[in-house]
DNA sequence: GGGAAGATTTCCT
DNA sequence: GGAAATCTTCCCG
């Protein structure tokens, strides 16, 4: 299973269209271990400077924000507690936006998948959540800052979505009136939707 | 250098 | 449904 990175001009879409563009697409990690990819089915978008709930609001611009300033395309690790959370950096240079990856649908490296997290009996349950592909997909802080047209981390081409749903955001209850914003999005009806995205 | 907060998951009652 | 788990970065002193 060989997959081809996506050309680099497809993230130059303005945030909140690459969210929705993103739906459908294919993420790829590959490793030692063999190859392990899934569709993305959930997003949300983080538009840096009037977006309350973003790192990098109000222009804060940090070591761990530095990634979201740089170019389009590239990958924005975050880790907090235990698990690791997966954005794709849009926008132009200086411009702090995000796509945040919520969910994905199991495609190649099952097996691999499975043994990567435990207790897990059911597919549905593999990455349906953002702690959870990233865990199941092998991404770490290892890939922080890395350019998703080249290996081992890369977004490649996948279906076409006309079905988009989009509500508001999750997990940001204290960042004021910025969780009212419908910036996020997901495939209608899809099952691997993550827990809250289910609503 | 220390304390606090955070875009979540999992287990237990 | 609630609370704990557990780690990196940020901010203040």
């Amino acid at each position: 299973m060989k997959y081809n990175p996506i050309l680099k001009s497809f993230f130059q879409l303005p945030t909140l269209e690459l969210a929705q563009a993103l739906l459908g697409k294919l993420l790829v990690k590959e490793t030692e271990d063999g190859l392990t990819s899934g569709w993305i089915v959930e997003t949300e978008a983080y538009i840096g400077p009037e977006d309350r709930a973003a790192h990098s609001y109000g222009n804060r611009r940090t070591k761990r924000t530095e990634v979201m300033f740089g170019p389009a395309g590239i990958t924005y690790t975050y880790v907090m507690h235990t698990h690791c959370l997966v954005n794709v950096v849009s926008g132009p240079i200086d411009q702090p936006e995000a796509v945040l990856i919520r969910a994905v649908e199991p495609k190649d490296g099952l097996e691999l998948m499975y043994q990567r997290r435990n207790n897990v009996k059911r597919d549905l349950d593999l990455t349906n959540g953002p702690g959870k592909l990233t865990k199941a997909l092998g991404i770490t802080m290892e890939d922080y800052g890395h350019s998703l047209t080249d290996l081992p981390l890369y977004i490649a081409e996948g279906n076409v979505i006309t079905d988009i749903s989009k509500g508001t955001r999750v997990g940001i209850d204290n960042s004021g009136e910025a969780k009212d914003y419908p910036w996020r999005f997901w495939m209608t009806g899809n099952p691997y939707l993550s827990r809250k995205g289910k609503s």
